[in-house]
DNA sequence: CAGCATCCGTATACGACGTAAACATAGCTG
DNA sequence: CAGCTATGTTTACGTCGTATACGGATGCTG
């Protein structure tokens, strides 16, 4: 019966294999594919477990509790950020330019709505776990964007009441905008009719006409360029002439 | 033995002892109400009915599922917006002076800012369920807001594609806003220290310089002001110069 | 009032969930 | 090889959402 290590059926996901399946990175790679396969709902330990090819129990080596696991993700998703932050601006030192703060915030804007629409079913957890962790047991992925942020903020001059009252609109322009975007208006994607597509039948007829006629503009979306048009408002008043 | 309607133990909720106890507006604002003392994840469905003194089952008369109970709950803040801006107004009719589209927006935004505040514990329910439930499918009571917000656009003269992009960015903006405001900084109360009491300590020290520096400024709040500057920067530019 | 349909809350049960605790085994260290 | 630590498994418990079947109360019809 070769003594040892046996091939026990359910020994799937991955080739090497006997022990060290498992690390945090892979649990929260698989985390987030499943998140983005199915949905926020199908992530439970079991079913992340099964992904990975191990009882759900194996996990709670790499993330306390489920919670802990969720905010896992959110840190995989600031990773993501920084990368494409860091693969665009290619190996070349910071742009320093004179008023480039500007500029610089658009680039995180930019990069945080590019991730956000890549994992729109992870978008959520962004708002609730931002709602629930308080600041200074945010992943640290968060948190150096967070000085990213202020960095370029204090370089411009800012103080730090100017600055913090700026970081806040920032994130909350950003915040609320993406998850506008992400908004669900089709009810049924295979209707070849508009407003049936956007289930305007359902809704109450006398009491809405305005919200019905309005309904397929308000489908539509608006796109990174939006995203940028509010923040440069945002960013005229609130600072140039604060 | 009394052979009937006895008074079983665990009669507790309601005077009037017999049957018509629960009605939905009942279920609902039970369910606020626990979700206000004690949170989102203390909201079950064996909870709910314990609270209002009848088994869990009997909850489904009233809402489908759980799901469609959370979507109640986010009409009934809505509906208490609604019931803010009504009694606000007082009895005279609508503000229909030339240019107030914007202090209608400036009102709403504000009402709805009280009404997030004064519910801490449900805001997430409105990130989290409007990223769940398509357009059509929303309660009423939120159509009804969309209804009042772009009726005041249309009013004021915007055709559909620009009213629907002044109704996102005033959308993003506000729900962005009252998100921001809502993020926990505090992980101790209790700590005198301003430093202890926002766990400073907690976070690397080498590598988050400007954000330990920033932190107690980024712990005040932008306040209902912060909301009316930043509201004001966006439908300056989105709007008028558009 | 009697009979009956209808409404409303209960009882019971099932499968999935998060996770505590005890355990077994693999691979390193000496 | 002996022993230690790291890693994954097993088992178990309590809670969750909810499908289904049921019984008693209510209100309509005669």
């Amino acid at each position: 019966m070769a003594k040892g290590s046996g091939n026990d059926p359910a020994r799937r996901a991955s080739d090497r294999g006997r022990y060290g399946r498992l690390n945090r990175e892979r649990v929260l790679a698989a985390a987030l594919e499943l998140v983005d396969r199915e949905g926020l709902s199908a992530l439970s330990m079991r079913r992340l477990g099964a992904e990975l090819g191990v009882e759900a129990m194996a996990l709670y080596r790499y993330a306390a509790g489920k919670d802990a696991l969720l905010d896992g993700l959110v840190e995989a998703l600031y990773l993501e950020l920084e990368e494409r932050l860091a693969a665009e601006a290619g190996p070349e030192g910071e742009d320093a330019g004179a008023h480039e703060w500007r500029s610089g915030l658009h680039r995180i804007a930019r990069a945080t709505y590019d991730v956000c629409l890549a994992h729109p079913q992870a978008v959520p957890l962004l708002a609730t776990r931002m709602l629930a962790v308080p600041l200074a047991r945010r992943p640290l992925a968060v948190l150096k964007d967070h000085e990213r942020v202020l960095a370029l903020l204090r370089e411009a001059g800012f103080d730090d009441n100017r600055a913090a009252a700026v970081f806040r609109a920032f994130t909350a322009w950003l915040l609320g905008y993406v998850s506008v975007e992400l908004r669900p208006m089709v009810d049924n994607p295979d209707e070849p009719d508009p407003a049936f597509r956007l289930g305007l039948h359902r809704m109450p007829p006398q009491e809405l006409p305005i919200l019905r006629d309005v309904a397929p503009a308000l489908a539509e979306r608006g796109g990174p360029q939006g995203l940028a048009a509010g923040l440069d408002s945002l960013l005229d008043r609130f600072v140039e002439a604060g």
